[in-house]
DNA sequence: TTAAAAAATGAATCATTATTCATATTAGAA
DNA sequence: TTCTAATATGAATAATGATTCATTTTTTAA
């Protein structure tokens, strides 16, 4: 099925994207993500098992994009320090540059245990585990601190971001531009963690 | 209404606060919350206008009764660094004690736009705020670096925690114990913010 | 060109639940 | 004790919207 017509599958992704965001989950109507993208209600459970099955798929696709494009941009540094601070940069370019799917990430995503506990999110964990990696490879070549645990230092690091993301993302206007704010918070992690 | 006869008005509460936490807000339903305080449903309708009310009266109660501790506990030390230190043990302290009301407070309130955006959350901002102050106290002492800025900085903080929580309300047993972590946190927070 | 298969349609179904309200119970005053 | 107002009850209402499926349209391949 998600062969077949990968184009219209999209569709209903990106559609579904916005209504998600404008709505939140709950209040979106599958009827409204079929308008959005032009199709039949019917059409939805051609390829999707339920309106469930729309968010989680929606969140393996967008995720996947965020992972590769992090990936590549992070392995054009050398330094882990360097990487870090390259890391708050592209995350919150990419929240800046995509509000709806920032939204859905943020806010309905997380929204009912029916997701975040039943669903294991794998992707998600592979996006933390790139902060977590970083900081062993910054361990291993002496840059940072022996006693900071990665397992830690990488969920507060991220929470850092994503908490700025949270602002942006629920206020109107942006408070403060994304290269002081990832200037700032990168650099008072780096300052954090280093030797 | 919510004078008459507050103990009652409590005890639903305390029953949407255990039904959230289970189910999640959309998947609760009024009847089980009725249920779980002992009382009819219509009963709820006598003290709540609606169910997004309970959800916000919640929040209020709950988010107050934190505030007024983490403000004296707060208080029992003089240096902002050690604010710092405590104000991260006090919150993660807060959410082991509270399973219940953390998974409210982590992931239903900030569920959807309904209650994000349009609900002005102003005990959390005040909650917040707590840090920024912390922060601003510690820069007049030329104990914090000037380039800090607070409002970025606090919500860094307070990110951190929050990730952390997060991941103790979502996973069945804690990796890390809260003394570990909170010294973590607020060791590498200091570090980077600090003269 | 045509027939079968695949994809799409959208009106109808059907379960679900928040909310209401006529009735019953309880508490307090006289 | 008796009456009245305040509370509480829970069955009935009424709206809602996800999902289904008989029918139509489009695509494919012979």
């Amino acid at each position: 099925m998600r062969h077949k017509n990968y184009e219209k599958y999209r569709k209903i992704i990106d559609a579904a994207t916005k209504v998600f965001a404008k709505k939140g989950f709950y209040n979106a109507k599958v009827s409204e993500i079929a308008q959005e993208a032009g199709i039949a209600d019917g059409t939805i459970y051609i390829y999707f098992k339920h309106k469930d099955d729309i968010l989680i798929s929606l969140f393996e696709e967008k995720m996947q994009e965020v992972l590769d494009n992090m990936k590549k941009q992070i392995s054009l540094e050398s330094d882990p320090l360097k990487k870090i601070e390259k890391f708050a940069l592209v995350h919150l370019k990419l929240i800046q540059d995509n509000k709806d799917i920032a939204e859905i990430i943020q806010v309905e995503l997380r929204q009912s245990s029916k997701f975040m506990k039943n669903y294991h999110n794998t992707k998600f964990f592979e996006y933390l585990d790139l902060i977590g990696r970083i900081i062993q490879e910054g361990q291993e070549k002496g840059l940072v601190r022996e006693d900071i645990l990665p397992g830690i230092a990488k969920r507060a690091f991220f929470g850092a971001l994503d908490e700025m993301s949270r602002f942006w993302v629920l206020s109107k206007k942006p408070k403060y531009d994304i290269e002081t704010a990832s200037r700032q918070i990168s650099g008072f992690f780096i300052n954090g963690i280093k030797k």
